[in-house]
DNA sequence: CTGTTAGCGCGTTCAT
DNA sequence: ATGAACGCGCTAACAG
């Protein structure tokens, strides 16, 4: 009953006001078809409706054993850890195909060290994982662990997995070639100098885009150099505070490039107010390609990403675990594409 | 037992194992200390770390008649639905400060017209909702008497309420007086057409917000016109195309006021391929004064949100609802504030 | 096609 | 301080 003190019908009184026994009901519910002659469906579907039924997922799941939700879980040390408009389109895909097949998502964001404490994990309510980690690869490689001892199936996003493990399957989308594209559109360029900038807090995508990125440039420029250099936070003012703390003691790159767009951006808008021109003096370059990296101008060059489809292909993996026991297949990788803008 | 036939621990399994009654198990977990001894305590709970047990929460919720999860649903025509930043901190503050007392979320995102089809209405499975409604005015009337016949809290996001019921709470921010705001400021400034540009789809949020700007400007600017046109979605190009189909067949308006800063911006840009300089022939203005908004140079006058604080309300309510039966307050409205750039 | 029996894992109640 | 019986609402398995 609710806190109102409103009873609320259960399948039994759905049964004695339809005449028939609880079973049938749950027959019906269920479109065992089979089970149940046409008469009498018409007549239960309408004491449903008339009571307003509604199935109690509790004691359903209880009795079948099973959960009916995915839990997706986002690793991050900052409170909003749906700022980021990737994960915030992951978690929609992966939602919506979800849902189609009749799970629900359970969202919880945590901080790097906290797994133990996540309701998720203390109690057994989600049929499984999606997580999307972050922090040092130490750090990872332990959650990891956790995860692994739950022994429940696991979708690794944007990570790669160090020992095979049949609970585990990564979806991912090639960063270390976005990486590479990047490289060798700057090394077209006669590019020698660069600038990299990256987020304090570690992920696991930005690593391999500049892991791409390094190599790349290692064997098409043998005698180029990439300086990385971290930002506080994404903010706007941090990237800059860090872009123009390196400026100062260093000359000038002949390109930066941002582990995403926005801090491509930021960056090249100090450029700007140090009257440096791009791409003239300096050539910059995002990744992502989302909508909001067309606000700046120039149109800033970027590699684009795909994170609805990360989030669907993870919904589709998880769907075949849980019916059919086994993943599909145990790493995804999306591809990414270049777009050239008016940065380069 | 799992997938994989592997076990799995109840509290019969560490009761035997500890060498002591279900109940004693149960005690333990509950924190009944008043039940149990320190040293079977201690017991337990090593026999509960060593057989990884988990308590099933279906079992727990069913036997207790409550659920332990908010079902956040979010009305959105498109599949992005959580493109918008503004909902996903939304969601965010929700989420964190729900985790705390130990819910979970269940987040859905649903096009206007099928709610019945949700899984968290069709079944039991949440203890209540909260809700970002999108759409016509009518469409929204009539998704409100959907819940209110679910007989569960619902917590209203960014929508006002017609009847007063006793199930739900709306949590909002002031809208229409950032509404006012823009209109004084821009007032003060000799601005006298104005152009404001939506969305086609409709957000409570926006409506209040223009209305706010329109009432404002007839009281204070007797002769002051305000055009309003829609952009097919929110994306650049559309918003481009719409702002452009308008200039093509009418006179420079003074002010051009998007209804949040990425309609502002795409805006602003186009104005500056025609060639018309901001904030000199046109003033521009936004709304929301996220991270974002500072991409855009000039850098866009705005009217600053709370999102994250939204979410963190309407956590507070939900739970103070489920927890004492009652809501605290059943409208809750923050603050916004002015934040002037250099487009005005 | 329909009804009966039994039990999923847990917590309340009452016994010891 | 600990244990036994019972039932939350639902459905698999079987009987009719």
């Amino acid at each position: 009953m609710s806190i109102k003190g409103q009873p609320r019908a259960t399948i039994k009184d759905v049964a004695r006001a339809a005449g028939v026994s609880p079973m049938t009901v749950s027959n019906v519910l269920n479109g065992h078809r089979q089970f149940v002659g046409a008469a009498t469906r018409k007549r239960v579907e309408r004491e449903i409706a008339r009571l307003n039924y509604r199935r109690q997922a509790n004691a359903r799941n209880l009795r079948v054993s099973q959960q009916r939700s995915v839990g997706m879980v986002i690793f991050d040390d900052s409170p909003f850890f749906l700022a980021d408009f990737f994960t915030a389109q992951v978690v929609a895909g992966l939602t919506n195909f979800l849902n189609l097949a009749d799970y629900t998502v359970t969202i919880q964001g945590i901080r790097h060290d906290q797994l133990r404490h996540s309701v998720l994990v203390r109690n057994l309510e989600v049929a499984g994982f999606c997580v999307m980690l972050s922090g040092p690869k130490q750090k990872r490689r332990q959650v990891v662990d956790e995860l692994a001892r739950l022994n429940q199936p696991v979708i690794l996003l944007q990570e790669a997995l160090e020992r095979k493990n049949p609970d585990f399957c990564v979806v991912r989308q090639d960063d270390f070639a976005g990486g590479t594209l990047i490289a060798d559109h700057l090394a077209a360029r006669g590019v020698h100098r660069l600038l990299v900038i990256v987020p304090k807090q570690d992920w696991p995508a930005v690593e391999n885009r500049v892991a791409g990125l390094t190599d790349a440039i290692a064997g098409t420029s043998p005698g180029a150099s990439v300086t990385v250099i971290k930002s506080k936070t994404e903010g706007f003012d941090d990237v800059q505070a860090a872009v123009a703390t390196h400026l100062d003691a260093n000359p000038l790159p002949d390109a930066i490039v941002g582990a995403n767009d926005s801090l491509a951006a930021a960056a090249m808008f100090h450029l700007a107010d140090r009257g440096i021109s791009v791409p003239e003096d300096v050539k910059v370059v995002g990744f992502n390609g989302f909508e909001a990296h067309r606000f700046a101008r120039p149109t800033i060059t970027t590699v684009v990403s795909a994170p609805y489809k990360i989030g669907k292909a993870a919904a589709r993996q998880i769907l075949g675990r849980l019916e059919t026991g086994g993943f599909e297949k145990s790493d995804i990788v999306l591809p990414v594409h270049f777009k050239p803008g008016a940065t380069t």
